[in-house]
DNA sequence: ATATGTGCAAATCTTTTGCAAATTC
DNA sequence: GAATTTGCAAAAGATTTGCACATAT
């Protein structure tokens, strides 16, 4: 099946003897210690966001979100995303524009990670590694830059796929 | 002024003693070596990008090609983004969001590289570097994955704004 | 009471598409 | 003349917004 199936979380692949290990702090904790108003909805959206297992775009979001308040509006789940992204608390993502324009989102974790986004079955490998931190800082000290968010996404094959791909008819 | 302009060039950030040189292979050539069907069009659209100092997104490039071209079409710019970004020939970059959703290209560079934007100012630095294609070689490896297009972009502050900002009356 | 959040509907922005006419090989 | 490319106009998809009403502190 196709589609932001993630194969491989970043504690899998990402962990070298010296990885910590990745979580997902709690999204309302940090809306709470912010002051921010907790309304209904705004539990409700971010609840589906922390235990989401697959990475939502806004039309899904609203989608399971209407599964339980069936009132709730396109807009709120914009704005609501639009608050999160502006405190930091969750990632956007393309994952390679995989299918359509559209926007992935995440709750942050502990840890930055890469998506690697196979562009045949869809599936989101998730990496974390020693490798990405030092990046970070090397590019943050010899750009003079502070960095607040990154993102690194990749497109390619999977193995799987370049498996299948041998053996399929011409 | 704000928007796009790049302040730095990966092969001035990027470069070390271990460095080659950053080049931009002629979109033009490979699209001949291709067997691709040059119209007055694309080589147009594709003379712009490449020889563009910054990067483009579509209405950009439209009007751009408008100057030489009043006749040319939106629907030609996209179509022919399409080939390119098909062909591996032009890389689409996000920048952040900085300035909405669309879309920036530029054309393939021989060496990856990341973009730093900055929030408050806009300016755009690119950054390669050798502990980039040690992480590319890396998820590769361990995520057994093909990778064919990779985007690292990060949202952040320049030492510019940095400093402004603190000089600046709250 | 006051500030903030929400629903609704419409608007905006970017990108895509169907089709007939024009262009290229 | 067969295949490909283009312009046009309309559609589609994602996201944003103005405003009146509802909710939270």
């Amino acid at each position: 099946m196709r589609g932001n199936t993630i194969i491989a979380t970043e504690s899998q692949l990402g962990r070298t003897k010296n990885d910590g290990v990745i979580s997902r702090p709690s999204l309302m904790k940090e809306l709470i210690a912010r002051g921010i108003r907790i309304t209904t909805q705004r539990r409700l959206l971010v609840q589906i966001i922390q235990d989401s297992p697959r990475h939502l775009d806004a039309a899904k979001l609203l989608e399971i979100a209407k599964e339980r308040d069936a009132g709730i509006d396109r807009s709120t789940v914009y704005r609501t995303i639009g608050l999160l992204k502006g405190q930091g608390l969750i990632d956007e993502l393309d994952l390679m524009h995989l299918e359509g324009e559209k926007h992935y989102y995440e709750a942050k974790t502990n840890r930055d990670h890469c998506h690697l986004a196979c562009f045949r079955c869809g599936a989101i490998i998730e990496y974390a590694s020693p490798a990405f931190e030092k990046l970070k800082d090397e590019m943050a000290k010899r750009g003079d830059f502070a960095i607040r968010v990154v993102r690194l996404e990749a497109g390619g094959f999977c193995r799987r796929c370049r498996k299948a791909a041998h053996s399929e008819p011409a």
